[in-house]
DNA sequence: AATGCATATTGACATTTTTCGATATAGCGA
DNA sequence: TCGCTATATCGAAAAATGTCAATATGCATT
């Protein structure tokens, strides 16, 4: 985990809701007909909807909160479904209390 | 305290450095002839030294941090003193631990 | 009042981020 | 194999951020 990349993949309000509302992916996305939102995480499509924002915008920003390391993804078929690393975002909130 | 507004002050390196580097300011900054570096704060100029950049960068830099509450200033003179608003800073970790 | 110093603010330009539409890619069913 | 759907990537335009030199402000001393 590195402090600097969580902040900047975090300083933007959309990328910051986004991993919010994964904490509690069945109050926030619809249930998908494959892959569990809790289990398997959220398709792409679900979080665009959620966030109004362009198709290829929420696919950035998802690649970018992936890139630091606060969320994984896991292709099923033509899904990408994503879901929370929590064991990263514990991490991190750990460094933060020891470094920041 | 403000998730978002905290996280655009530190997605920046030189900023995040500042904050880190007040931890432990006898540490990372030169002793000064008047106000003490870790009771009063840290003046400017002494700040601006160690990141490397012009007056106005740090100052505006300065300006950002105290914005998001991480840190407080203290005018002296014609000196201003800035440290951390550890009170703050505390919050913040602990709401992160919860809304992030 | 005039000068000198530390800091803040302003105006300008370069770089980065935001955001989109268009296009590419990959899997699935007909 | 041919489309169709979901996602990723590309290229571009607009907005925001980074950064500086110049200037303004405020305090202290002459």
């Amino acid at each position: 985990m590195n402090i600097l990349e969580a902040f900047k993949a975090l300083s933007n309000q959309t990328r910051l809701s986004i991993l919010q509302n994964l904490r509690e992916p069945e109050k926030h996305f619809p249930p998908q007909d494959e892959g569990d939102v809790t289990i398997d995480g959220v398709c792409v499509g679900s979080i665009q909807e959620g966030v109004g924002l362009s198709q290829s915008t929420t696919s950035t920003y998802l690649a970018s909160l992936q890139r630091a390391g606060l969320v994984t993804s896991k292709r099923m078929g033509g899904w990408t479904y994503y879901k929370r690393n929590e064991a990263n975002i514990k991490k991190l909130i750990e460094l933060l209390g020891k470094e920041l």
